[in-house]
DNA sequence: AACCATACTCGTACTTTGTACGATGTCAAG
DNA sequence: CTTGACATCGTACAAAGTACGAGTATGGTT
């Protein structure tokens, strides 16, 4: 009896695809961040076995790309409307939140060769959007010192203790008489600055992309 | 017989410490990039067996922090007796130069805690430069678009096809008419400015660097 | 010079990972 | 019901980190 000629009962084969892997390889990645997600893990969490998924995708790394791929899909691209510099800073602030909800993201950007077409169509309408408004070489200027910020500032931040928990105990290892002694500025910036109440590191980002883009424009009228 | 008194003729035991064996892991990273640095290659290495190493470094880890540490300590501390704009430009030069050298440490530098000696004194050492010409708060908003740079820049580097090989390839891959069609504008970047003769990609730094020193300066005169 | 505590070296083995191979199961079309 | 294409997964192996404890050398004390 039973066989079970449609979807009956199990629900338990809900079909394996290769975006179901990325999906679950991303929302992994995020949980327990890139260095624990393991392919067995990850077919746990699928409700599935590790060789199930080496049907799909060819390899980790294929993984890896992948989600990499799915992260740029989530940065909102510039909106050609606008001019460049609204345009291009919207882009760049929606780009830090991603990376900012994606910490592992970053690096693993440097060892991945092989763009996917997410990453090339982002790309791609950034360069558009810059050429709106700048020449070919200002163009080129901009792309790379934009990028270099927006990336190294994902970067920093990433580095920094999380919330609360550890951040405690990094401060207390810190601001001891030892930094103060054999770290005078970094101290006085510590303690004078970083740790006041009003100081949010995240705020440096929108002062230092204006500071970029103000430049930029300034120098694109000199050409 | 032959109990060896002194050290005779095998010459195989120079004396393991933690200091060869980073200096050693140093070295195979970067020959090998820092995903190929497994214990047992880095004994093989330092002629020695993968136990041994463990007696002097308690984890693979601390291997990894120290190695970060140790190319922190390679870049130039700025120079005190300069204006803070020129020693700083100088200090972001040599970080620049550094880390080509070593493309693998920026992505570890964020996934590692615990800062290492070296990289506190030349992170103390960068916010004395930088008050000595501007205020705290424009220190920390120096320091914070600088390094963002300087860091963003190194892994856009590290991600470039290193020289030749891979270069034809990728670019025989990307400059098709499938380009052309659906990245336009990427297209045109490419063929009129990336790939023309004179262009070098390090280029940018420099225009980057100088665009946001200037805007700095300014910004701190008119605070 | 003889001795011993301490520090270093390393053989073995266990766990976790990526993934190759091939057997088993499922389902649509005939 | 049969067939063949595709999807699932059990098993197994190699390479990695590293715990354990047995050997070996060293340098200080008599």
């Amino acid at each position: 009896m039973a066989t079970a000629t449609a979807t009956t009962q199990p629900a338990k084969r809900p079909r394996m695809t290769r975006e179901r892997v990325l999906a679950g390889a991303l929302e992994l990645a995020d949980q327990t961040g890139v260095a624990d997600l393991t392919i067995r893990r990850l077919a746990e969490a699928l409700g599935s076995k590790p060789m199930t998924i080496y049907h799909h995708v060819p390899s980790k790394d294929e993984i890896l790309d992948g989600i990499v791929d799915l992260v740029f899909a989530e940065i909102d691209l510039p909106d050609l409307e606008l001019d460049w510099k609204p345009a291009v800073r919207a882009r760049c602030v929606s780009a830090r939140e991603v990376l900012a909800r994606h910490p592992w993201a970053v690096p693993l950007m440097e060892s991945r060769r092989s763009p996917g077409p997410a990453t090339l169509r982002h790309h791609d309408a950034v360069v558009a959007c810059l050429r709106s408004g700048l020449s070919l070489t200002m163009t080129g200027h901009a792309y790379a010192v934009l990028d270099a910020f927006v990336y190294g500032f994902a970067i920093q931040e990433a580095a920094l203790p999380s919330a609360g928990d550890e951040m405690d105990e990094v401060v207390d290892d810190l601001v001891t008489d030892e930094l103060a002694d054999h770290f005078p500025a970094l101290h006085e910036f510590a303690t004078g600055r970083a740790m006041q109440p009003g100081y949010d590191f995240g705020d440096e980002f929108e002062f230092g992309l204006d500071l970029i883009l103000d430049a930029l424009e300034a120098r694109s009228h000199s050409e």
